[in-house]
DNA sequence: TTGTATGCGTTATCAT
DNA sequence: ATGATAACGCATACAA
């Protein structure tokens, strides 16, 4: 790599001269500054990343931390993060905590020395069951900012972005019971134990109380098999006319035990699951989604981290990014 | 953040004493380390990573290029490279050309000022039916190192990983053949263009080829009605007893589709696809797939790089991870 | 207009 | 056993 010493010596001047020449100061003759330039662009300089976070003690890097990666919702917002991170001029180090707690702590402590000028996080399932906030603190506490998303942290006190979980849950249940006249609508969980699947599940909740239905849940916990407990929950609950999954997976799920016992799809049983934007297409029909918008909470995050290290004036703030509703084949038209 | 030269006034020792009694040098009064470590721990020292790098001039980090990380197959090679980089305690810098040669060259670029080791790279799928290699060139001139993995440029000389991807599709198409007896394979490819697409469809050929039957290919290019294409394609072609998809998503369009016809699987029509973990449960029946060991190709470029960063004798290679046929219900039982 | 000196935080070499 | 000094590459306040 050149450096300016080399530069400097090259062109029998000295080191100062040439990094004001290269960055454009008033004081350097036009003369210079074009000896500079020329030598420089034939060399290939590029100022030493390093060096330059060392002397402005900023590093224009922010440390993303997720559970994982394969579920598409954190891809889809890593994504998001990284396109805005792009456009800002800022990197990104990513670390995945594979949902635990003790990769989560073990990352936060490495990245917290100097490497990043602060956090963006969605905290390990196994942290929010235990509700530990202890080494967020820690970094808050360094003078590090963090923003939280989609799996937010009450008792910290910081920046955050989230979905509508509840809203949008009681809004896609509503649907069902208004314009489908569904009488027995059941909500297919697998992670009842994270703040947002809590929030869907009232969603959900107020819908069926408020038109006075019973309340139907299949909470699959961490259950291997997915496919046979929703499959033999159909079948020995028939009058099931409408399904809510609040994840991923199991909506399309649904959809296949469903077919599998001869069950019309959407005129004897309404699907909505979550999704994102290659969902839909892996089954048939179609399913209707809860969009969650995974980019744009990905980079809302960078932009209010951001805006968190750059402006004077920023306040602690929670961000919501709406969900859309979008209907497909496994509901009926309106 | 705390720093040496705090805890030397505080202690009223030299910095450079303070830093040998850290890096617990024998030079050092067993007294003394005490007491630095005791205000160290106190103060919740952490050498800075900034200074450490510049000092040492290595950087202990990685840019990782991928064309997408919503693809599951790029998502699971990503969490592969973290895997295998925290337990050699790397970094990873994450950048993304969405499949765009330009912001290929812009990341390459912006990273190649100090900012990393080296690279692990898929090229994005512009820069691969462009052929576009200077960018690629210019890091390697710029000395540092890189692997490339899954979409692969022949006309670069460096490290790569890749999967046998011709074998592994002869070997489904064989499987086929040989033990279903299937006449008639249909090859639906969507990548064509790729270094990896040709192969996989070299590979089909060669199985058909080699037991005399014609070879039946859907290529679907960047179409955005695949569900339809596929419909048609086997409606009108009713012959069709068996389908090869080499993506990760059209198999499963395929036996939706085929359902649709009212044809039953595996016994009437077969169907293989490429796939990862999670994708075997989205498909009733379940799909056979070729599963790719996207963690491991990833463990293994970090593997790779990290050789070619620490060892003297490293040498240029290209390491095949194999792939397994992974059959489920959309084959019939051998 | 150009050059000298200083410091970012760390480590290593060389005194004391 | 401890301390002073220099160096990594860059940027800037201050001289000249």
């Amino acid at each position: 790599m050149t450096t300016l010493k080399e530069l400097a010596k090259l062109l029998n001047l000295s080191v100062s001269t040439v990094s004001k020449a290269l960055n454009d100061s008033h004081e350097i003759s036009a003369q210079t500054k074009k000896r500079v330039h020329e030598l420089a662009t034939k060399l290939n300089y590029k100022p030493n990343r390093i060096a330059q976070q060392l002397k402005s003690n900023k590093t224009k890097t922010i440390g993303v931390v997720l559970p994982t990666v394969t579920n598409p919702f954190f891809a889809e917002v890593l994504h998001g993060i990284e396109t805005e991170a792009t456009k800002k001029d800022y990197d990104i180090l990513v670390c995945l905590s594979d949902e635990h707690l003790e990769k989560e702590e073990r990352s936060l402590e490495l990245l917290s020395n100097g490497s990043v000028d602060g956090f963006i996080i969605a905290v390990a399932r196994e942290s929010q069951v235990k509700s530990e906030t202890q080494h967020l603190e820690k970094v808050l506490n360094n003078d590090l900012p963090i923003v939280l998303f989609d799996r937010v942290v009450d008792a910290i006190i910081c920046d955050k972005v989230v979905v509508d979980d509840f809203l949008s849950v009681y809004e896609a249940t509503k649907y069902l019971i208004d314009k489908e006249q569904r009488q027995a609508i059941l909500l297919i969980s697998n992670i009842e134990e994270l703040s947002v699947g809590k929030l869907r599940v009232k969603g959900y909740k107020a819908a069926v109380d408020e038109a006075g239905q019973p309340s139907y849940i299949l909470n699959l916990g961490q259950s291997t098999d997915v496919e046979k407990e929703v499959f033999t929950y159909l079948n020995n609950n028939p009058s099931i006319d409408a399904v809510v999954s609040i994840d991923h997976i199991t909506g399309i799920v649904a959809i296949n035990m469903a077919k599998k016992l001869k069950r019309e799809i959407p005129k004897s049983l309404s699907v909505i699951g979550f999704g994102y934007d290659h969902t839909q297409m892996l089954s048939s029909p179609k399913i209707s989604i809860i969009h969650q918008k995974a980019h744009a909470i990905g980079e809302m995050a960078m932009k209010t981290i951001i805006s968190n290290l750059t402006l004077e004036n920023h306040k602690v703030e929670t961000s919501i990014v709406p969900s859309e509703l979008k209907l497909s084949e496994s509901t009926k038209k309106a």
